[in-house]
DNA sequence: TAGCTTCACCGAACCGGTTCGACGAACGGG
DNA sequence: CCCGTTCGTCGAACCGGTTCGGTGAAGCTA
């Protein structure tokens, strides 16, 4: 059931049909009833690929994955729920580009066999070949992050170093005189990843700022090495009373090595970090932490790319969010030295 | 660049290019050197629209989501995960349809417009009408669960029946004698979820065969809903010392109410369930649960459906998953009446 | 050297839409 | 009553691939 047979039942031509559904010449109102009713008679809807091909544009958008990422965290569960929903209400279907080892010729699949309009490229880091790949290629793309130099490009991002130096003079007002990072995996860290890079050096200079005393850590993305990781940094330093974390899948691990070494949370420790909301709250106490709006971030990623999609010469816009510690109940007053 | 301006720079036609690049009938070595120069020369890949025009097929697949369903969970992630993964592994794209309200306009987009070769159909119910939605389209899919009746479609399942039974009996063997069952949202289990549903039913079934005292909630999907939850049944019952939950979601805040009720786990209060194992190992103490294989689930799915793509006449085929309990550390021995 | 295959390639049709230019009928103005 | 618009519709070309049937040249046999 295509255009061509709509068109015989109906007594006209397919132009004519085409114009009927799409509204972009008038037809007269006898004329598009018959056309309609045939329409709804046959339940018929114009192939999407036909489509597509006749005018260049598939209405679909690309999520594409981290390279180095075979793991999805709960941040990027409720940012790839968020994209689907907003790509929705501007008609646009979200297209996954599968992560993993393989990950170039999918992004080939996807961007050279122009199956999406554009793209938004998920774990941005400070030097991506992927950003300048799809410039290449001439697709329009938004970044979930800012490459190091973003000038130019579009992008919807975090800004890490802020937060990460937010919950370092948090901690630090409270008292906290030695205090732990714990960062995402060190691949993704040497990989290059910005909020990696940019948590890191945010506590590192608010650290030295406040002259605390400070470990760093990789940490990887699951409870298991939180739980490693803790007894390392107790280990390492036993006088530590603190820890700031980026690694959401790593922190009821964190909780654990902590409960493990006899540190009452936030009595004996305190914790924070930038964490999505959802996670923050599900650990007991509630973690006191930057909320990631990763919703907010979707959402804001598909009204950039659909207003790039439409107005081709656009000038870059972004939008870099620095939501504050939301206080809930994993840090308290540090022991005074 | 299309095919036609690789065939004019290869001094060939473009059947000859197209028979070169696919090579579904022999072109003689010479020209495909030359024309293969030519492709990689301009960095030419045909077009997907073009391509799913003229042979029928779009090597996407679709991933639809639940019509009630606003809101993903940590299953839901690993599942997605591993389809794009093993889609890929076949050469398919994802698709994802839109969860949400307006889900019957977006079920029509991907599959009405046959934006897709085949679906997934996530988070079914017992009375699904998507699925014979599907099936009047003449579009092969794979459902995540099974419906009421399911002899005579593809299905990978988890044996959600025999999973909460066999939590009974753990805990019954241990001694427990009054138990609570904590379901997924009371929406869902209204709209006939098939997990909600069949657990609930293998938990009253086995609770009545070992004379338990049971009493069964429906809990939101998240910590706070779990913490209330948690609240209420001790409320109704205090005497409960153990309860079964399918709820993934609300796990925290069940631990969290237990904490706050004084109840220590696994001492005083045991907890299992069917959760996935990822999530099992965030939680102190660890669960004792049935472990979702939700990775291998999205794998077997996309398996199945690539099977019922290329062999259209294939008798259907399903697997019912029944992973065994995980024993970690968050079940004791009940106190004796 | 005629006759038959085989080989390598070409041209045209087709997939199912969109869009542009044209054309006939109805209509209004002078 | 003739001419210029306007309105509604049609035919054809096009998007960029795939595929079928055919054709000329080369190779082999008799």
């Amino acid at each position: 059931m295509n255009i061509g047979e709509i068109a015989k039942r109906a007594g006209v031509s397919r132009s004519t049909v085409s114009y009927a559904l799409s509204g972009k010449r008038p037809v007269s109102e006898d004329t598009r009833r018959r056309i309609q009713q045939v329409v709804d008679e046959l339940g018929y809807r114009p192939s999407a690929s036909a489509r597509a091909l006749a005018n260049g544009r598939t209405s679909t958008i690309g999520l594409v994955f981290p390279p180095a990422g075979n793991h999805y965290t709960g941040m990027q569960l409720d940012f790839i729920g968020s994209v689907v929903e907003a790509a929705a209400a501007y008609d646009y279907d979200v297209l996954l580009s599968p992560s993993g080892v393989d990950s170039d010729r999918s992004f080939q699949r996807l961007l050279g066999e122009r199956r999406v309009d554009g793209a938004i490229l998920m774990e941005i880091r400070l030097a991506d070949d992927r950003v300048d790949h799809l410039a290449t290629l001439d697709i329009p793309s938004v970044a979930i992050g800012r490459t190091a130099r973003p000038e130019g490009s579009w992008w919807v991002g975090l800004d890490h170093t802020t937060l990460a130096a937010a919950c370092v003079h948090h901690l630090a007002d409270l008292g906290h005189r030695r205090v732990a990072f714990v960062n995402r995996p060190e691949q993704l860290l040497r990989a290059g990843y910005e909020s990696a890079h940019r948590g890191l050096d945010g506590f590192t200079k608010a650290a030295a700022e406040r002259g605390l005393t400070v470990r760093t850590y990789c940490c990887g993305d699951d409870a298991a090495s939180g739980q490693t990781c803790v007894a390392q940094i107790l280990h390492d330093d036993p006088a530590t009373t603190a820890l700031v974390t980026l690694n959401e899948a790593a922190l009821g691990g964190l909780y654990r090595g902590l409960a493990q070494a006899g540190r009452h949370v936030p009595r004996d420790f305190s914790v924070t970090g930038v964490v999505a909301n959802h996670w923050a709250e599900t650990v007991t106490p509630q973690l006191t932490a930057a909320d990631v709006p990763a919703a907010e971030m979707g959402r804001l990623a598909v009204e950039l790319l659909v207003e790039r999609l439409d107005h081709p010469d656009a000038p870059p816009r972004h939008h870099l969010l620095t939501p504050p510690i939301s206080l809930r109940a994993s840090t308290g007053p540090g022991t005074t030295p």
